[in-house]
DNA sequence: AAGAAGTCCTGGGCGC
DNA sequence: TGCGCCCAGGACTTCT
């Protein structure tokens, strides 16, 4: 699942790449897939403009063209959007190619169709709803611990549902999410209004590592996963609960367990994770 | 208005 | 071996 990690590795690796080329013409075989504008003018508006840069806002990949325009990318789950030599045949679960001047093009695929793309005039992000309300960026200089104690303080939902939440941090999908809480030593459970001010000092220190750490092993690839050369990430060799059910906790021993929560799979170490009573 | 539930998708793993 | 069932999950929409 590519989340902010995955994300800015595959800004990383395509960058350099495909910045100052030029879109010579795009193979929409998906037109589902193009969330805005009409696949006609998406394809339209698309040729024949320059790259200026790469781009990531949470999980989004955002592509700068000449025109004022961006190439919102968002995978969901199994999205992969990997630079190819020209010709490649497209796979059977390519939805677009976007053909490059220097002999490259781009295919996007996704085995699961969730994944979207839009085609939005720069200052006008708004047309994508999910975009208008990220909220903060984990690793800017605008998520402080003083931010983060702050927004606890007034939310009543388990701690682990807001980490997921878009609209509060931006970036965060549920391997982060569960990686974090078990490196701060919370129960996901635990409402977020009821974290101690170290519990909140720990989980601010745990989501930077984490998202850093996982950055710096070019992501995680649990199954689908690649960045934009097609290239695995080596995070998964590092993770400590996701993933993990029954396995040995790195800290106590205790087996992993997995748990549901808002619909989802939780894992977690019963004994680091406990709910402590606040003293 | 916040929070929960439903929806979209298909490959893979499972039971029989 | 093969069929059917259910699960994985991000984000948007709808309901309460």
């Amino acid at each position: 699942m590519p989340e902010l990690p995955e994300v800015e590795t595959i800004k990383r690796s395509l960058e350099s790449r495909i910045t100052g080329l030029t879109f010579s013409g795009v193979d929409l075989f998906t037109p589902k897939v193009v969330r805005f504008p009409e696949p006609r003018d998406f394809i339209g508006s698309l040729t024949g403009k320059k790259v200026k840069r790469v781009g990531r806002r949470g999980k989004y990949l955002l592509i700068h063209l000449a025109g004022n325009l961006i190439l919102a990318v968002h995978l969901r789950m199994t999205g992969k959007l990997v630079c190819l030599p020209s010709g490649t045949p497209p796979s059977k679960h390519t939805h677009a190619v976007f053909k490059l001047s220097n002999g490259f093009e781009l295919h996007f695929s996704d085995v699961r169709r969730f994944g979207r793309l839009a085609l939005l005039e720069a200052g006008r992000l708004e047309t994508w709803p999910g975009l208008k309300n990220l909220g903060v960026e984990p690793l800017s200089e605008d998520f402080t611990r003083g931010f983060l104690k702050k927004e606890l303080k007034r939310r009543r939902t388990k701690i682990k549902a807001l980490l997921l939440d878009q609209t509060f941090i931006a970036g965060i999908g549920n391997i982060y999410a569960d990686e974090a809480l078990h490196r701060a030593r919370i129960s996901p459970e635990k409402p977020a209004a009821s974290l101690t001010p170290r519990e909140v000092a720990r989980l601010y220190r745990a989501v930077r590592e984490v998202l850093e750490e996982a950055i710096a092993n070019r992501g995680t690839t649990f199954r689908d996963y690649v960045d934009g050369m097609g290239e695995s990430g080596t995070n998964q060799e590092s993770l400590k609960v996701y993933g993990r059910e029954g396995k040995p906790c790195s800290g106590c021993g205790y087996p992993i367990r997995r748990a549901r929560l808002g619909g989802r799979s939780t894992y977690f170490c019963p004994e680091c994770q406990k709910s402590r009573p606040i003293l």
